[in-house]
DNA sequence: GCTGAAATCGCCTAACG
DNA sequence: CGTTAGGCGATTTCAGC
């Protein structure tokens, strides 16, 4: 599916639609060094070969009454691959878990979760995520405060790595 | 700053946004089920007012050579605000950690990392993260596959919440 | 204050070279 | 990939609720 390499111009479309996803495409192609009209043929495509998987804004939970932001790790009993996902599945149709990856080693899955107060969270965590089949453990932490939160991915050392190697 | 209260459309317009961040004005507009320029009106004033807090492309990284992706749960010596504040400063500069939060309980920092293979992780790793000042432990978890990664907020817990509360 | 309607301006996005 | 060109969206202005 993905097809085709990208050459320069188009990770440094991707590199500007990362860092400001609302752009208009003439100001993405005059950035980016080319005119309007190739510039969003190969947006389209981006998106269509799945290097662009969506747009979103990013909106402040706290603003909006998600005063509490918590990272569990979770440990299951069983590892079967049904029971991961059957695990999986439970974090999808749970709206307060926001992300969910499957780990190695001792921790099976980081949640990140977000919550209107400490007791709402607590009422989540006892009654839907320690009380599901197949967990064994849960670990919390609260977020103190968030350091740095960049998007996806960082292109400068992509850039630097493929001028390495030519 | 946050200022003034938010009402349901405005509530709509961030759902909205953080669904689909490039949606043109006019179709949020009608999504919301009002006219274009007091849409836009409104979209700026949450943009000034900090409720948006900018708009992204979500990339793929493994498309892009990002292959591993790892959480790093690192202890301090010391938790004094200036040896916090360093350290943080220290991920903000690693292009590698695009998040990085600091927790309450044993894990004082959890930081989620990017990199194009497992021996570059390797090499940040043991030049730089365990090797900076002040980092005590470090314990690190391999990403074996992400099972969800939605954006932001629950709004439809808000919405409920809000139902509740009258 | 807010919204909506009209008008202008600029962008999007075909078709073609 | 660039240029042209027609249609649509964005954005200001102004009037009404």
């Amino acid at each position: 599916m993905p097809g085709t390499k990208l050459d320069q111009t188009d990770r440094m479309i991707l590199a500007q639609l990362q860092g400001d996803g609302r752009m208009t495409n003439v100001e993405l192609a005059s950035r980016v060094g080319i005119s309007a009209p190739p510039c969003l043929r190969r947006v389209r495509t981006l998106e269509e070969q799945g290097y662009i998987r969506g747009y979103h804004a990013d909106v402040d939970p706290r603003l909006l009454g998600f005063e509490v932001q918590v990272f569990a790790m979770v440990g299951l009993h069983s590892q079967a691959e049904a029971d991961l996902v059957a695990f999986e599945n439970l974090c999808r149709a749970w709206p307060l878990v926001r992300e969910c990856h499957m780990l190695n080693g001792e921790i099976d899955f980081i949640l990140k979760c977000v919550a209107p107060d400490l007791s709402s969270f607590q009422s989540f965590l006892t009654e839907h995520l320690t009380a599901a089949a197949n967990v064994a453990s849960v670990r919390t932490s609260l977020v103190i405060r968030p350091a740095k939160d960049d998007p996806g991915v960082p292109f400068d050392v992509l850039e630097d790595r493929l001028a390495k190697e030519g």
